[in-house]
DNA sequence: AATATAGTGTTATATAAATAACAATTTGTT
DNA sequence: AACAAATTGTTATTTATATAACACTATATT
């Protein structure tokens, strides 16, 4: 299949989650428009997202959520699952790491890092905090692919720089430092600054 | 002026930041393919922007980046400052309010809510921590224009409610659950889940 | 069995955003 | 003064994304 475009893939995640909460409660089948108000969508927007990855129902009797679940999966997981590091174990650091842990997930968090010797040897909910320094060992050794970044701005270069060479192919960015580090790496920049400036425009503007 | 691209906003608040750093290292001036280059763009689409908000420098010395900061301000920041609230003071509402509070900035942090007894009442950075049932008493109080919304996901549908109720004109949502709320409030949703299993996709995928 | 209805998949169109093209202007150089 | 180089503002084009239009089909209804 060809690759997706980055707003279907954004949604496929959302319809995942949708659907599954349907699935607990005990549905098992849901029409295209059920689906996108759930998410605030367009059913037209949901159809369309659907034919991108060639699902189809066929029936007239909406979707079998089942197995739409079990294609997203197989579209957005990797089969072994995806290692993660947190990078940067301060307060945002934490949280995320104390908000993955304990979902059954093919995205593990699997080591996390920081530099500051109170933290290093901790055990965040049961993950082992190491040094950075020992970054590129433990990347390989734990089979890493993504990097959360959690550390200082006027660490976020050097860091970033050192996740590169340490194989990482993936990076979340948190930090409001913008990344010079070629394409090789597929970084994904949220900027919380950004959004709230953002939302104080449009309160503004409207 | 006209209401401006969302994306162009976004970049008005990232090359504001990064124009005031420049000014604090001593720098007068700039071009625009110097400041594309700071946030990874192209010199065309800064320029673009700029225009988009009708700044010109007219000579070839690049922007006064003291002006140009100015101008930014005035089209992104309300006059008198815009009040926020934080409501539900957990791992992620406690990293968020930490963080905000001591940068100068005309968004302020004025107060947080929870709903836990052991929470409320407490200062966080020497922000009072009230009773959400305080919720639209405090908001008309202080003049709250703005929550950023961390708490459980099943409530947020009800907070979401309780917010708008109460006055608020924009919210930023970090709850996974997406709020059917209407249009006269703004919201801007940003789902780390999401965030990370694109990362994972376009990992496995390039 | 004919007809209507509701839902689907796909093609066509509209909107938003990024990129490219280019004329105009300042500055520097000969 | 004439020319070249660098930089700008703006219009034109391309690309990405969302919306609309519509033909098709399973089901239900008469
Ligand atoms: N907390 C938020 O809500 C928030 C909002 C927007 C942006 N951010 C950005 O996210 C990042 C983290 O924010 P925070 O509030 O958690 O900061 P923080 O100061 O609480 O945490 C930073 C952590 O990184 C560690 N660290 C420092 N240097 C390091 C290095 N070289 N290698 C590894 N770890 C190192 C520190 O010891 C600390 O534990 C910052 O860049 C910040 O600008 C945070
Ligand atoms: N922590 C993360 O990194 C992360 C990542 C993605 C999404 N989220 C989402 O952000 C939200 C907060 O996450 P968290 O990790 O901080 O959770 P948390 O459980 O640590 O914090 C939630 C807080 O909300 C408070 N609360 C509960 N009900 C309330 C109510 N009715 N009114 C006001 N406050 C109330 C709780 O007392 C608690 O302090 C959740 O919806 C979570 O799904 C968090």
């Amino acid at each position: 299949m060809k690759v997706l475009p980055e707003k279907t893939v954004e949604r496929l995640s959302e319809y995942r989650r949708a659907l599954i909460k349907c699935l607990d409660s005990g549905q098992t089948h849901i029409y295209s428009h059920q689906l996108a108000k759930l998410l605030n969508l367009t059913a037209v927007q949901v159809r369309r997202d659907l034919m991108f990855i060639g699902y189809s129902s066929l029936q007239r009797k909406g979707y079998d959520i089942k197995a739409l679940v079990d294609l997203i999966v197989s579209i957005l997981d990797a089969k072994e699952g995806l290692n993660i590091a947190v990078v940067g174990m301060g307060n945002l650091g934490t949280a995320i790491t104390s908000y993955f842990t304990g979902k059954r997930s093919r995205l593990n968090i699997v080591a996390v890092f920081d530099i500051d010797q109170k933290t290093i040897g901790k055990a965040f909910n049961g993950i082992a905090c190491y040094n950075i320094s020992e970054l590129k060992k433990m990347v390989q050794e734990k089979n890493i692919k993504i990097a959360i970044l959690t550390v200082p701005p006027n660490v976020a270069t050097q860091t970033a720089n050192d996740l590169k060479e340490a194989g990482i192919a993936g990076i979340l960015n948190f930090t409001t430092v913008p990344l010079h580090i070629g394409e090789q790496i597929y970084v994904e920049d949220y900027d919380m600054v950004t959004s709230i400036e953002k939302v104080a425009y449009f309160v503004k503007n409207k």
